[in-house]
DNA sequence: TGTTGACTTTGCCCTTAGGGCAAAGCGCAT
DNA sequence: ATGCGCTTTGCCCTAAGGGCAAAGTCAACA
């Protein structure tokens, strides 16, 4: 038998760590002094507290690891090397992730070296002041919430695109979101998808046109939260204030474009003069 | 003046986020309504958040960013290219350390889809009997902490070497370890650090040699912990018991291979039957 | 002007995987 | 018997917020 600290020490985790997992019932020493309450672990525990240890390198949480523990031999493998595939997945998305953040800090590094700041870009956003024309939009409009929104805008658009084909119309122009939520909502946002196509029938809706603030987003949708603050702040230094639903036309299909770099999403702010 | 909820939308982050930013001083609201205590915050702070939000995705800590804000325009921008720099090494050196575990991970897959257990390695660590012939060594000892660890053993062995050469000593063997204390102690261990020669002079030892459970490591010293706990599993099953301090001796020069995959460690546990 | 519903405030507890410290008890060697 | 080192329990702490509740506030609508 060996006591906390022996055991400690051969497998490399502090006694304090020890305790925590006979705590959260992860592995618990083979025997305990009634008495003094001083725990003794036998070697043959050595085995499991390496596989710990391991699975912990691995990145699997402690609750991953005690449910891996319970099962029985025979099965245990099997599951062992399923959880196993799956952390190699999630590690792959971290790394991906990681290596997709490390381009964005290095072209960040290159701009600072040249004495551009970081958040110069903001300015670089350009915004205009466009009159845009009345449109006859067919559309749905919808409360959905933030996890909807994952899983982009897709489906939505399909079944317009559906309508569009059973009936017949005549495409004038690429998707539009419009966000009439006065502001954003995770509980639910009221969404309104919409085409804009030529005959007014059933469905179709007038969408007055008028004055806009507008700015272009090329590239991943992550970047939008830096339009729309762009946006806000260009309507304020110019002393107009927002007169109805912000909303976006995706230029490029989002269903199409496989590369986010590429895609192309026009953002406008119907304005008026304060 | 945006209200908190406008505010978090535009930016992408939550009421509760940007209380506790300003909890932690990392940006108070422009504006607080003495009698509601109400938060507004301006449009001119979305720049500010923006760059938050940018500098959270490149991880750093909140603690980091709050520093990095708190200095003057003209120096702002080159104190950031800085920390920029090295979150780039950090980040690299974390993607590296994910690459090797994603490597052990790939492996260790492999096996178990061939129904091989993760820990089965354990048992293929070969365990000799072996009897040892003195020595005579050429030694100092000193209480090392867990942290002198990490360096390398490197520097004491150059010491040893040192006074080979200028003493004109014969060399016989590689250089060797013994782990004096009886348990590894992160407050200090009593460590050993010794290289065989032939000629009996001040500063040498007799080591005795005798009957010895040895096993061979190859590659990191990180699976150190595993070899050990093979070593007094074995010693266990066969009826053995430890009889002195164990000791490891460096085949390769761990000075000199570069590839951690290639040095190559004994281990030795002077035993005695029970 | 009153009411309602949405928004905001503070306060408290919760999360991971243990680390640090203190007071008291235990084990073993001299 | 004494001392020293090891072990125990208990309590508070970490980073970056999330969740929930009770109470107060704002703004729009009737």
């Amino acid at each position: 038998m060996l006591s906390i600290g022996e055991f400690s020490k051969i497998c490399g985790v502090s006694t304090k760590t020890l305790r925590y997992y006979a705590e959260v019932g992860l592995i618990h020493p083979e025997e305990i002094n009634p008495e003094s309450g001083y725990r003794y672990y036998s070697i043959r525990q050595l085995k499991k507290m390496l596989f710990i240890n391991r699975l912990k390198s691995y990145h699997f949480s402690l609750d991953e690891i005690r449910s891996l523990l319970e099962w029985e031999e025979d099965q245990a493998d099997e599951r062992v090397g399923r959880a196993l595939q799956r952390k190699i997945g999630e590690l792959q998305q971290k790394m991906d992730a990681y290596a997709y953040t490390m381009e964005q800090m290095k072209r960040d590094a290159v701009q600072l070296e040249n004495g551009i700041p970081m958040m110069a870009y903001l300015e670089h956003i350009e915004v205009q002041l466009v009159e845009t024309p009345p449109m006859n939009l067919l559309y749905t409009r919808q409360l959905l919430r933030v996890e909807d929104y994952a899983g982009g805008y897709g489906p939505y658009f399909s079944r317009l695109y559906e309508q569009v084909a059973k009936k017949g119309l005549t495409l004038l122009g690429t998707p539009i979101t419009i966000y009439h939520s006065p502001e954003f909502n995770p509980a639910g946002n009221d969404t309104e998808f919409a085409i804009p196509v030529m005959e007014i029938v059933t469905g179709t809706r007038d969408f007055p046109g008028g004055l806009c603030a507008k700015s272009v987003l090329r590239g991943p949708y992550s970047e939008m939260t830096s339009v729309h603050a762009r946006l806000r702040e260009w309507i304020e230094n110019e002393g107009f204030e927002l007169s109805k639903a912000p909303y976006e036309v995706y230029v490029t299909n989002p269903a199409e474009s496989a590369v986010p770099a590429d895609i192309v999403t026009e953002v406008y702010f119907p304005v008026r003069k304060k």
